[in-house]
DNA sequence: TGCGATAAGTTCAGGCATCAAACTTATTGG
DNA sequence: CCAATAAGTTTGATGCCTGAACTTATCGCA
């Protein structure tokens, strides 16, 4: 933990830049005189701070509003779409991914490909990923940050990878390492794949502040929004949920544990149950009413149902979104999942607790990773400005 | 949720003023040199924030320091004890209790009554509150906030209490009453019980930054403390955890659930089960070695177990903190307890769960709440200041 | 006793970001 | 064409921090 900075003059400009883009953000269109009345500030300090932020390119002004009543039309502001963009990668298991997106949130190019990286060593599979960076920024616009989404725990503030079980992987520096192989002098984000899910939902999906965010694909992660904000947890262990036990004597986990609810409900152990190759096959059977696959996802719904009913119950969340390999197994989860949930949360008899499926798929990972990037500049806008005008 | 508010000049000499008085709780006896150096202000910045403190009675000079080597000793700070003192209250379902605290958390006072406040309306306890507050402010120290635990779920922000069931108290705006009831002219600060509780045991305590403070009385509360802060949860809703269904198929609860953990592991539910009377005879039962009362508190051990392992486990908390009724059976929970956590913790095997009892015992809840409210102008001393000096 | 070195604390000019108010510019409606 | 209205700019004042010079206090050594 950091102590404290001291602030002066220049930590207020700080502050109110980021306030006016969030306005700005936040009602696209309006003017400068109506940043002022939203935010509090005084036409006098918007003007100065929105002409610093137009020069660093973050804001473009637009047509003259039309008016109904008398008076001059006020210049309508916006994100610049020509602004700093993010780039997001992911580090599946089995996979690469990334996803460029504009200030907005707006994703502008993406890009997947099959990788096993469990296979390979960090090294050479940062050095895919670097290249993949490359690739992904040759597009012509401007690169603001570059956000990294890994599925294992990280340690936030130092970007680098603790554990990865699914990966095989631990201690990798996985900031340092990108930081140092690409030639882009920007900040490399790095999270944990569910985290960055949840935040994608959050920012592009439908649902409100307070959520868990489940998303089942190699491993389980959960990702948990309170307040707007995701609820990192101690060190930024944020609701790893696929290590919860859920059956005391059930069968013995990879991580040394029984009844893991990952070895319960892992996609690996649905597929294994259905007796199919992949979730293709799985979803086809489904579909076809197989009855082996059918028992297979209900039986993974209950122990879900027991895991999730814990964590809403603690944390008394109106909601879950169903993410990964789940959204697509909703339909089929929904019942089983559902009866336990009322059976077991405590505040299901007055407000049932909402189950979602998620409107991303299973992009909301590296979505999440890119738009992380373009976030860090909007919530503290000065020092890129400041390094955009010298 | 309300927006951010616009930074001035005075926003950050509010901040830096924080940050000085912070500096000097954290290192009583600092010279001004020393805070400077700490904080990362200039001496002149910090002499004239700690003026304008020593003026407002904040902070209050002492001896010219020892020093080894040559140059000028510089002048001790420290809080002064003779600023604003914190008073809490707090409303039990058998009692009242106030508690006196100067800046630095150190207790000056303290008084406790019984009162059944089931039996009474609201309007008739807070009265009782209000005659109580007077008493305790009747010392000839300066009160700066008072502070006001409940058992129940309250909106933080409005200190308005929404359900305490224990009470059988619904919708209480505790700080509108309170403050109107009391001729004192400061900030009431309301609170749940467990919360002050928790931040107690994180105040005064000796565990670290991250724990779980779970206390017994009529009911059971969870205070959430992850990394030196409070988690509030959604709507102020932070590890609500006495009703966590923990026997899906147990025996029926006054909240409509089945198996709850207050249900199964609350104070009522030992006493019956022991076949006494009280907490003191069940204690003497137990030094006794009273098999009954053995039998029963054991088996609120392992339901404490079940319900602390899924919070441990979703949050990755290290120590678990027995507070109130459970601080005193701490010796005879001890053993089941632990057990029930190695068993169902993922991490155990690798990083056991601390638990301890608390050292604070029945007092942590008033004594927590006096400090908030002392803390509450350590936090933000500006407002204070501003208002002595004017 | 006196002097240089060292460190605490104060004073003061300078800088910077905000604010309030006056002012300029653009637009509508009569 | 002008009054009314609103957007956006200019200007001077204010408040707080900073850096550097300055004053005060103390030690060690001759």
């Amino acid at each position: 933990m950091s102590r404290p900075q001291p602030a002066s003059q220049h930590t207020v400009r700080r502050h109110n830049s980021a306030l006016v883009l969030d306005a700005i953000a936040d009602a696209p269109g309006s003017s400068r005189a109506a940043v002022a009345a939203r935010t509090g500030l005084t036409k006098a300090t918007v003007s100065s701070l929105v002409d610093r932020m137009i020069g660093a390119g973050l804001v473009a002004e637009g047509e003259a509003q039309a008016r109904s009543g008398p008076g001059r039309r006020g210049t309508a502001l916006h994100l610049s779409p020509t602004g700093p963009h993010g780039l997001g990668v992911e580090i599946g298991v089995d996979y690469l991914a990334t996803c460029l997106v504009d200030l907005t949130g707006r994703v502008r190019a993406r890009w997947v490909r099959p990788s096993d990286n469990r296979a390979s060593s960090p090294a050479r599979v940062l050095a895919k990923v670097a290249s993949a960076v490359r690739t992904a920024a040759k597009q012509d616009v401007p690169i603001g940050g570059v956000g990294v989404a890994v599925p294992g725990l990280v340690e936030v503030a130092g970007g680098s990878l603790r554990l990865a079980p699914n990966l095989g992987w631990r201690e990798v520096d996985v900031r340092g390492e990108l930081t140092r192989r690409l030639e882009l002098d920007v900040p490399v984000l790095v999270g944990n794949e569910a985290n960055l899910a949840a935040l994608a939902e959050l920012w592009h999906g439908d649902v409100a502040a307070d959520f868990l965010h489940i998303s089942g694909e190699i491993g389980i992660g959960a990702g948990i929004v309170v307040g707007g904000a995701l609820f990192e947890g101690v060190s930024g262990f944020g609701g790893e949920i696929g290590h919860l036990s859920v059956d005391p004597r059930g069968p013995a986990c990879a991580c040394g544990s029984r009844g893991c609810l990952e070895r319960l409900a892992g996609q690996d152990e649905i597929v294994r149950a259905a007796g199919v190759t992949g979730v293709d096959e799985l979803l086809a059977r489904l579909a076809a009413g197989d009855r082996t696959a059918t028992t297979a996802v209900r039986s993974a719904a209950r122990w879900l149902g027991v895991a999730l009913s814990g964590a809403v119950n603690l944390l008394d969340l109106p909601t879950v979104v169903l993410g990964g390999t789940y959204a697509r197994l909703e339909p089929w989860l929904h019942e089983p999942l559902h009866a336990e949930l009322d059976r077991r949360v405590v505040s299901a008899e007055w407000s049932p607790v909402r189950v979602v499926a998620s409107s991303l798929g299973a992009e909301a990972a590296v979505r999440g990773a890119a738009t992380t990037a373009v976030r860090a500049i909007l919530a503290d806008p000065d020092p890129y400005v400041t390094s955009v005008l010298a």
